[in-house]
DNA sequence: GGCAAAATAGCACGATCGTTCTATTTAAAG
DNA sequence: CTTTAAATAGAACGATCGTGCTATTTTGCC
């Protein structure tokens, strides 16, 4: 009857919060992660809604039960998939970012990694873009986590923005709000142009975007 | 003019391509239309993917058999609905649009319009964003429709910002394809902002955004 | 090598899906 | 009103889904 209540300890699933233990990861571990790779694979083609254990299960050569037991319900499978692509991205996309210096060159970097992440470097898509629109109108776990991960990318970009204005790249009366929304949806408008309408143009409108931007709330012409 | 195999009859399929009959409709098609409004309304909430024909039949309190026997395929309920979604689309927009003169005023209102349809007007989603995503990956005679659909009022809004270059609106270097872009950003980022995010912030960063481009590319201030 | 525990497989369940077939009801035409 | 076709309902199908239960295999430890 419940699927599950507070007295049900579920003994199937260990905890794997110890993955950071250091020590070598045991088998479990392992093909958990495999496991994980594989399912982020498939959800960025057909989409966190269609991810499916017993395809899932087909593709790694496993048994649809084996799959099952490492995360106790389909749900903590899609929240996994999501802290795989955030992990990801934020090695990807932020980290090498958080090289350049503060300011504008920082901002550049972000938005030229996200650029290659949405559109060019996997020939799939991008789950943040492709989950927000399945879980606009499905409140749950899934959801949050969701939300929680791409709120805390795009608060990186927008503390970034804040930093250039602060380091005097940016006009002093820039919204950095407005400025991060602006940029934000460029990268939507880029991952809508190169992945449905298939318009090769769509990179260098981007980009061009980007630049427009810029110069708009940049100090002089001189950046 | 049919658009699945011209060697099956379906006899239990009208072709209603006489809808535009001008006489009082028959039953049969009153219903069709029943269902596909209630079909819309259902897909907007839970996506194209996700419009399942018994969900469908219970709402409207009918057969899932008698539901599918309108339809043929559930493929071709969802073209339905996307052409549904488009004559909508295409009354609420873009007709009341094409009042205004031509040049700034009519892609003021085009942009208006659109804002209000995906973010205000209904608080469910736009089938147009939603479906991009969906199927962006899955070719098929319903992700034709939605690419024709949406290409069609793209290129409205393009064509409506290339007369506002020709009216002297915009400045003569204005590149047409890239204001028609960042726009198209604008909403898809109001989009992602309103319905997921749930930032009430998300309808003033988009007019902000729009400003800023026609203050860009605009002839002078006086705009 | 033996042993406990973890990992995986196999099977079955109830639910839901699109679809088909057949029967019944309803509408339109004479 | 009768007749005929259209419209709708009802039941069933095969497939797939997530999930639970039980058996088997594999792993790590003594």
């Amino acid at each position: 009857m419940s699927t599950h209540d507070s007295s049900d300890p579920s003994p199937r699933v260990p905890d794997a919060n110890d993955t950071r233990g250091g020590r070598a990861l045991q088998k479990g571990q392992q093909t958990k992660q495999l496991i994980v790779d594989a399912a982020l694979a498939l959800a960025t083609q057909v989409g966190l809604e269609g991810l499916s254990i017993g395809v899932l299960a087909d593709s790694i050569k496993m048994s649809k039960s084996g799959v099952f037991a490492h995360f106790g319900s389909r749900e903590e499978l899609q929240i996994s998939v999501i802290r795989e692509y955030f992990n990801q991205f934020a090695n990807e996309v932020f980290a090498p970012a958080m090289d350049e210096p503060r300011g504008l060159p920082r901002v550049r970097a972000m938005f030229h990694n996200w650029m290659l992440r949405v559109a060019v470097e996997i020939q799939s898509g991008c789950i943040f873009i492709s989950g927000a629109v399945e879980f606009d109108d499905r409140p749950g776990p899934v959801r949050d986590a969701l939300a929680s991960s791409i709120k805390t990318w795009l608060s990186a970009f927008y503390r970034a923005v804040v930093q250039a204005k602060e380091e005097g790249h940016l006009n002093p009366d820039a919204d950095e709000e407005q400025i991060a929304f602006e940029i934000h949806g460029l990268i939507l408008a880029l991952h809508h142009g190169a992945r449905f309408l298939q318009n090769p143009a769509s990179t260098t409108l981007a980009k061009t975007g980007f630049e427009n931007i810029i110069a708009r709330y940049g100090k002089t012409a001189a950046n």
